[in-house]
DNA sequence: GCAAAAGTGTTTTTCTTACACCCATGT
DNA sequence: ACATGGGTGTAAGAAAAACACTTTTGC
């Protein structure tokens, strides 16, 4: 457990959005990444992130990270994994703890966009700075894995939804179509969501009910004392 | 991406052997530990590891300690998590990625057991050094979920092996009975297992087959450009 | 023959999927 | 009225669980 200077410490974070996407009439899955300022990789595309300060938690670097490119803060925050190739950087050796968050659509479009940092469609990326491609592959499979077994999607959403608003996230993550029917029934009974009572009137059918995501109760994803309990939400850190 | 020489960087393993229990009639999960030489926790039992070379491969360092540990090599290694808290340690911080193994239960009675090397058995075990405990508690958790969709059981089990024995490994780790005639049709249905054609003499009962693992075809855990390929066999760097 | 585990067959239950159909609203 | 999505009912199909029963060995 001694230190070791020879293998520098970095914390990246996937930051996944949903979007209205023009080339396709449903939303996607979109992504930030910052142009890189220095070598190596010099004004090539990378997922946000930077070394670790002494004395910051591991998510919060990446809450930080999140923030200080988007000015968002995520719904949703976890470790995905970390790469430590030798030689998946040219220069020294990087070490990277990734993360990966998921934000809120209808903030997502507030999130600052500049020269150096630009929303990508995620299936559509541009060549990236080190393995980053990859990464974002493996952020993607984890992400459409663990949709359909947690309760992730609500993280898109803001505080109430429709049921297919909630759908909408599923549908668009998978990319398939769902039954409306059997979705409504495979949500109520996993007990995730709370009907608020209030409906959306304004629309040009019935007007949907309203749905609060159900705090309490959550033990779907068993991590018994898990190491990812405070990251499952907004890290108090950020 | 900067170096951090503030944070030291270590990569400690979490390594699981199926044992005949002298308090249990069924065998249980066993792991070895190290007595540590130094401060900070000074005599107490941690998981082995240490400081990863500049030049190695995470998975690698894991192998090696776990080599260098217990004599072993590994029939499953894959990635756990990365523990980062700031205060984790006592002294100066720590970031350690985590892997958890297992090995064959034949092989691991050969391990070397010295004065600072002791197996203990999972379900009870001292008050360990660092947040270890913590640790060996999500890897159990890890391991007893994962061996139910996945079909990491046969690393306990040398090249050929009985379905009973294959069952019992189960058992083992679930800590439950199963129906031995529902767990020969979900194990011939995940097509995981071939018939060798071969039989046990010698049992007091009718033959068993001896099964072989099925490397071919194992699309169970996708994982499409996933960062384990490497690491879910023993690493060539071993 | 008997005990014990291997292995097969069958029934029951549970979950998933497909899809028919009614409901409530804006236009 | 009717188009549109919200919401309910139900039956077919697939998968999981429970359990009876036959097979093959050692003793």
């Amino acid at each position: 457990m001694s230190a070791q200077s020879a293998v520098a410490l970095a914390v990246s974070t996937v930051i996944f959005a949903l979007r209205s996407d023009a080339e396709s009439d449903f939303k996607t899955l979109w992504l930030p990444l910052v142009r890189r300022t220095r070598e190596p990789y010099l004004d090539q595309w990378a997922l946000p992130g930077g070394g670790l300060p002494g004395d910051e938690e591991l998510a919060a670097a990446a809450a930080r990270t999140l923030r200080e490119t988007t000015g968002l803060a995520p719904k949703y925050l976890e470790q995905l994994y970390t790469f430590g190739d030798p030689g998946r950087s040219t220069g020294g050796r990087v070490v990277s703890v990734v993360y990966w968050a998921l934000v809120e659509s209808g903030e997502a479009d507030l999130a600052v966009v500049g020269e150096n940092v630009r929303w990508f469609p995620a299936d559509r990326l541009p060549r990236l700075a080190f393995d980053h491609n990859r990464i974002v592959e493996y952020a993607l499979w984890r992400l459409r894995t663990k949709v359909e077994y947690s309760r992730i999607a609500h993280a898109f959403l803001g505080e109430t939804f429709t049921l297919s608003q909630l759908r909408d996230v599923h549908e668009a993550v998978l990319q398939k179509s769902l039954d409306p029917a059997n979705f409504r029934r495979t949500i109520e009974a996993s007990g995730s969501i709370v009907d608020t009572g209030e409906r959306v009137a304004g629309t040009r059918h019935r007007p949907p009910r309203l749905y609060r995501y159900n705090d309490c109760g959550r033990q779907d994803e068993p991590d018994p004392f898990g190491p990812e309990p405070a990251t499952t939400a907004i890290p108090a850190t950020n």
